[in-house]
RNA sequence: CGGGGUGUCGUAUACCGGCUAGUACGCCUGCUUUGGGAGCAGGUAGACUGGGUUCAAUUCCCAGCACCCCGACCA
């Protein structure tokens, strides 16, 4: 039987083991592509649908662009390319003969949306101009990871055309702060920070590049989200122009901004212990699981179970009703994908006109009597959604350090968690950060508070343009 | 892409320059079982790929590929 490793042993083992065990998804013959599998998939349907749902219910449209973009559409934008070139993958041939012009999959797609811009809009009464689609990129990673990096994912890409760099600003916080907060926190039960990239580390091509960031549990950050204002840098290569009130033509605004498959990997280091997967009741595909302990009476303890799962017809319910696996088996099975909620339903709880109910999270059991059971499995499934993200939020913020001396910084850094410090931002300084420690800027908090007085950066001293301390952390 | 490591049934492993590649778990069939990884019986399935050395290669050598770890790259 597949074991699964010690976080504390060996976290990245352990990560792997969870995967693995909980059937989520394993590698294809295909080099740093993985294959989802259908339990892995129905967690992906479940993010699809919610983060779908939400950028619909603020007005955003889904659209497809093509997979392939000629060559020279990249070349336009060059901060764009230059960004992404080390990491394409380039179609020569079509048909059985050579292209004219090598097509590029996609890594994304703001230069392919951004022709059709270019010709979709033409007044100021287009704007805001609002596209979305979900669609799988390629980027040849050197260090695949399943779910975290690989070299196909996933993902929704939003993009957009503003009359003015301030609305393109505010559209960008409005998605990172609405839409993706609110899905890691409330759905994902997963704690982010929202910031700031510093220049180092934003998005090819963008004028700003903020993010939502979480803390695993082995102390680094992970990237879970981002949204560009990418002010008129692409609609100046591409063309993108409307006539504006004034009579005037001007370039638009833009941004861009998606999430993947990545949050997978998200979900599973926020939550996840040694005895498997931990997923978050609203993001589970099964959030109950009934297991019938059998011993003579079979027909009355499966009517029981049915009737049961009928009660419960509001969540996603399972029957484990296979006669060749103990209730032990089948425990452990459950536990390992993650399931929130086991209800056993066995002799002794038929005579009390009860089940036992026990959580994944805390493994708390209790017998409940059968009509109070959907009032008892929601309360549960309620609680143990909050008390995930509680947990997960506690973790980070008994881990956060601040460090104003850069040998403090050195010793927190090593910890693991944020770090908070002032930092020139300078990408020559952050490079040697990186250099030193392994460490790189994760964000510049939005939220945070500015401090008066003058602030030195932590590693060359210079003064701050910033009033802020920048988070700093090991990395995915 | 640079440095290191690893490739044996689905998984974990054993042995071996030569004989039918062994074991456990899994999986399949049947019966008995079922309150935390059930029992019996029968069955299924394997040397990453390609070259080389050799009378003989899963074993030794080389190359490729894949995975893992460390860098650089990154959602």
């Amino acid at each position: 039987m597949k074991t699964i490793a010690k976080r504390s042993e060996d976290y990245s083992q352990w990560y792997q083991d969870v995967i693995a065990c909980g059937d989520l998804a394993e590698h294809s013959v295909v080099r740093g592509c993985m294959v989802i599998k259908p339990y892995g998939y129905a967690i992906w349907e479940k993010i699809v649908a919610t983060v779908d749902g939400m950028l619909k219910e603020r007005g955003v449209k889904n659209a497809y662009f093509p997979l392939f973009i000629p060559e020279s559409f990249l070349e336009k934008e060059k901060k764009h390319v230059k960004g992404f070139s080390p990491e394409l993958a380039v179609v020569t041939h079509g048909g059985g003969s050579k292209l004219e012009e090598p097509l590029i999959v996609r890594p994304t797609s703001e230069t392919i949306i951004y022709e059709s811009f270019s010709r979709w809009i033409h007044s100021h009464r287009d704007l805001p101009f609002i596209i979305n689609q979900w669609a799988n990129v390629v980027r040849w990673e050197m260090r695949p990871r399943l779910f975290l990096r690989t070299t196909e994912f996933l993902w929704q890409e939003g993009h957009t055309a503003h009359a003015t760099l301030d609305e393109a600003e505010e559209y960008a916080l409005m998605i990172l702060n609405e839409v993706y907060v609110r899905f890691a926190q409330d759905y994902m039960a997963m704690p982010v920070y929202t910031g700031q990239k510093s220049e180092g580390e934003k998005f090819a091509g963008a004028f700003k590049t903020f993010c939502i960031e979480a803390l695993m549990q082995d102390g680094k950050s992970l990237q879970s989200g981002t949204s560009h204002n990418l002010s008129d840098n692409f609609s100046k290569s591409f063309n993108v122009v409307f006539l504006d009130k004034d009579g005037q033509k001007k370039n638009v605004f833009q941004t861009s901004w998606g999430v993947s498959t990545r949050l997978i990997g998200g979900l599973i280091m926020t939550h996840s212990d040694d005895k498997g997967l931990v997923l978050p009741p609203r993001l589970a595909p099964v959030q109950v699981v009934i297991i019938p302990i059998v011993k003579d009476s079979n027909e009355e303890i499966f009517s029981a179970v049915k009737s049961v799962a009928k009660q419960l017809s509001k969540f996603s319910v399972e029957t484990d009703l296979r006669d060749n696996l103990s209730p032990g088996e089948k425990y452990y099975e459950w536990e390992k994908k993650g399931v929130p909620l086991r209800i056993e339903i066995g002799p002794r709880d038929l005579e009390n006109k009860a089940a036992v109910l026990v959580r994944r999270d805390t493994g708390a059991k209790e017998s409940c009597p059968v009509s109070q059971i959907p009032k008892r499995v929601e309360e549960i499934l309620e609680d143990m959604q909050k008390s995930l993200f509680a947990a997960a939020l506690k973790r980070r913020e008994e881990s956060n350090k601040i460090a104003d001396s850069w040998k403090e910084f050195e010793k927190a850094i090593k910890q693991g968690g944020y770090v908070f410090s002032y930092f020139c931002g300078e990408e020559s300084c952050e490079a040697e950060i990186k250099k030193k420690t392994k460490a790189v800027s994760r964000f510049l908090p939005l939220d945070a508070k500015e401090e008066e007085g003058e602030h030195t950066c932590i590693h060359c001293g210079k003064k701050t343009a910033h009033k802020k301390r920048w988070a700093f952390a090991l990395a995915y």
